[in-house]
Order: C-alpha cells, then structure tokens, then sequence
DNA sequence: GCCAGGATCGTC
DNA sequence: ACGATCCTGGCA
C-alpha cells in the first residue's frame, strides 16, 4: 500500500487546536507484525494542559502524565473505564502537557472492527500501552499526511464528549470533525 | 491502604 | 438507562 509522507517531530510542535485541525484527513498507521493497519482520522479532540480541567494535564506531572508533558511526537495511551485503550498525540514544545485525542477514523486497511470512537480506534488497529510513549516518529506507529488536502473552513467544531465535569471546560469548542463523514461517532 | 470516579461501549 | 472493570489521584 503506497502511503503519504510521515509526519515529522515538527509538525506535532506546534498549537494544539492547529495541530488537531490538521490531523483530519491525515492517516493513523499501525504496522503489526508486518500487516499495516491504516485509517484517515476523522474526528479529534484538543487538550489544552494544566489549566484545562477536563485533561489528565489538570493534575500536573504524576507518574501518569509523564509522557503527556513530554516531548511532541509521541503517543500517550491510558485506559478508561478499566476496559479501553485511547490514543492522544503530544503536542506542543515538552512540559505543556498538550495532547490531541483521536476519535474516529475512516478504515481503509486491515482495520479490526468499528472504528467510530476513541475506544475502537485503539480496538481496531491493536494499540494498547505497550504503546504509551512510543515515537510517532518509528516505523510501526505514525501518522501521515492526508491523500487529499481537507477544506479548513467546512471542519465541523463542536464540545468534546464525556467531560461534563470539567466546569466551563466542557463547554468550549475543542471537538473537531470532517462534515458529512459516516465514521464521526456522533453528530 | 482505601475509595470515588473516569477523554467508553454494548446491551437492555 | 446501566453495568463492566481497573487504574489513578487524593486523603488517611
């Protein structure tokens, strides 16, 4: 499968709202055991650090957040719920604590089941921890640029989900998504 | 050490 | 609308 350019370091590097709107139309791929695994992301969500308190950021650096405060390019996977695995990647220069979720992808190889949430996401292409902290950069986990460049003025913008307990938090405008696109996991 | 709660998902 | 299931942070 011939794939786009990979992303480098310096794409990640840079404000987490930008960096999430452009991951839409970009390709997530995760090469096991030889088989690449490959979806177009679809759907994001921005978290914006210390100071947003519907992030794992809001705590400040524990053992938990270490790689989320950590240098850009690299995957941050924690489990929710005690049952599924989500994917973020960091962004922004080390010690800010940013990241960007993925929460749905288009399949378009050897993806596992559903792929519309961030749980499934991380299902269908087997990431789980053995991925945190892995370098976006490597050669069995990385993103790619779009195969066709994304229209920045139609990106649906929306309030992330599940943080009705983040306050004011909850309701800002950090949810981003392709218009029309079937795999979005909810409208 | 203990406990409340969670960036979800499938089923009822 | 609810249960599954376990890691995390906060507090004692």
């Amino acid at each position: 499968m011939e794939l786009p350019p990979k992303l480098p370091r310096s794409f990640y590097d840079r404000e987490t709202i930008l960096v999430a709107r452009e991951l839409l139309g970009c390709l997530l791929v995760r090469v096991d055991a030889g088989l690449p695994r490959v979806g177009k992301i679809v759907e994001v969500e921005a978290y914006l650090g210390i100071e947003d308190r519907a992030a794992h950021a809001s705590h400040g650096l524990t053992p938990r957040t270490r790689v989320l405060y950590g240098a850009p390019g690299h995957a941050y996977v924690y489990l929710i719920y005690g049952m599924h695995w989500c994917l973020n990647v960091v962004t922004e220069p080390e010690g800010k604590g940013c990241a960007v979720l993925i929460r749905a992808l288009e399949p378009l190889a050897n993806t596992d089941g559903k792929t519309s949430g961030p749980g499934l996401v991380c299902r269908a292409l087997h990431i789980d921890k053995a991925f945190h902290g892995h370098d976006l950069e490597s050669s069995d986990l990385f993103l790619t640029e779009p195969v066709e460049p994304v229209d920045p003025a139609a990106i649906v913008i929306r309030p992330r989900i599940g943080v009705d307990y983040a306050g004011a938090w909850a309701e800002k405008p950090l949810r981003f998504y392709l218009p029309g696109n079937r795999f979005v996991s909810r409208k």
